[in-house]
DNA sequence: TTTTAATCGTGATTTATATAACGTTATAAA
DNA sequence: TTTATAACGTTATATAAATCACGATTAAAA
């Protein structure tokens, strides 16, 4: 019986994996857990399992090989194949994504951008094409584009999600606060922006008025 | 001993906030924890526990007053009064988050945000000001501003941080991918766009090639 | 009124996750 | 070579979180 990969495990490893990267530049060429402990707040032991899951082992007394530790954590990750999206909303936060360039790093292209918006149809964002949203549907399912990211605001996220499913996505990125309603097969991930600042405004608040 | 409030429980809270406020809105008078659940894909008895740290107390067979559920949360989050921020980085995220309008809301507000780039400092977004980083430092301690929003790209995110412990800052929403490290005191939320890109592209990838 | 049933609050149970502990192993110093 | 030890992998333990389960309660129907 195949056990599931916890997602508290697939959270932590990009973090390890960014801060391989700066070690690699760095010259370095061996790793210990101790010491990606300390440079993530991760527990040793913590990193030693969730590094035993990649399948990749190490050295007593050295550590990890850096290299070998940077494409493990990739091969684990898949991020190695790139799947394509559509990105639909077009305001800012979907302006950072869009501009954003490293992506195909953590195995997503966006390959085109929808809005409703005449101001920015037609436009080119870091080389990307906006189309009007009319023409999503028809993509979706002619480039059969597995992965919509949904930055519109919180009233059109749900009909945008209902287009999305209708087309045959397969997974959501979304980026609404909102609950999205979705069949099971559906693969959805919420980022919300705001939940970490209630979180942060009330241990604050916690703090100064104790 | 007073038990400490534990993190999953805060990040539901604005969840069934803001489903209340769709009830509400929508003329709903009370709401029982099942319709929440399904509102919200959280279970039930969760949701019960959860209220039940607000310190409100449901009706058998009714359930919730939603306005009393609305404020009972609001003050559990202590979104009631509210701390003044600043953000630092005025690109796309920055910008993406000058101009939501309801921080407020949500216990915080930026009362000015501060770059390096000449293009965008003396501009007004939203209505705040930006000034040049220089400016930081001082305006902190002068202003007493307990908040700082890191919207710089990721190797600047340190030396931004440093500046702001530097200066007497309590708390840090963080926006860089970067691990800041930081005083035990200082009150930190980070907020990685792309961990949830990792868990999205993993479990896709499961999906397709099993 | 009395009865019914939905929903409540909470203690018990299960599941998941993180931490600690420790025998094992391979490098590097003696 | 031999020895010492840092870091490994993994099992055991502890902590935390989610779910279940159920008696108590109260609004509404009979």
């Amino acid at each position: 019986m195949k056990r599931e990969i916890p997602v508290a495990v697939i959270r932590r490893m990009p973090k390890y994996h960014r801060e391989l990267l700066i070690l690699d530049q760095a010259g370095e060429d061996f790793v210990s857990t101790p010491k990606l402990a300390a440079a993530t707040g991760v527990h040793d032991s913590q990193i030693r399992k969730d590094i035993g899951l990649t399948g990749l082992r190490g050295i007593p007394k050295k550590g990890h090989k850096i290299k070998d530790l940077i494409s493990a954590i990739e091969t684990f990750l898949n991020w190695n194949d790139v799947s394509s999206a559509f990105l639909i909303g077009v305001g800012n936060i979907g302006k950072a994504l869009l501009n954003y360039t490293n992506y195909e790093q953590y195995g997503l292209k966006i390959i085109a951008a929808f809005d409703t918006n005449p101001e920015v149809v037609g436009q080119k964002i870091n080389d990307i094409q906006v189309f009007p949203v009319e023409k999503l549907e028809n993509l979706v399912q002619r480039l059969k584009v597995p992965v919509g990211v949904i930055t519109v605001p919180a009233d059109a996220a749900q009909e945008t999600a209902d287009m999305l499913v209708k087309s045959g996505i397969k997974g959501i990125w979304n980026f609404a606060p909102v609950t999205l309603d979705l069949p099971e097969h559906i693969i959805l991930e919420n980022v919300n922006l705001y939940h970490g600042l209630g979180v942060l405004s009330k241990r604050l608040k916690e703090k100064l008025n104790p």
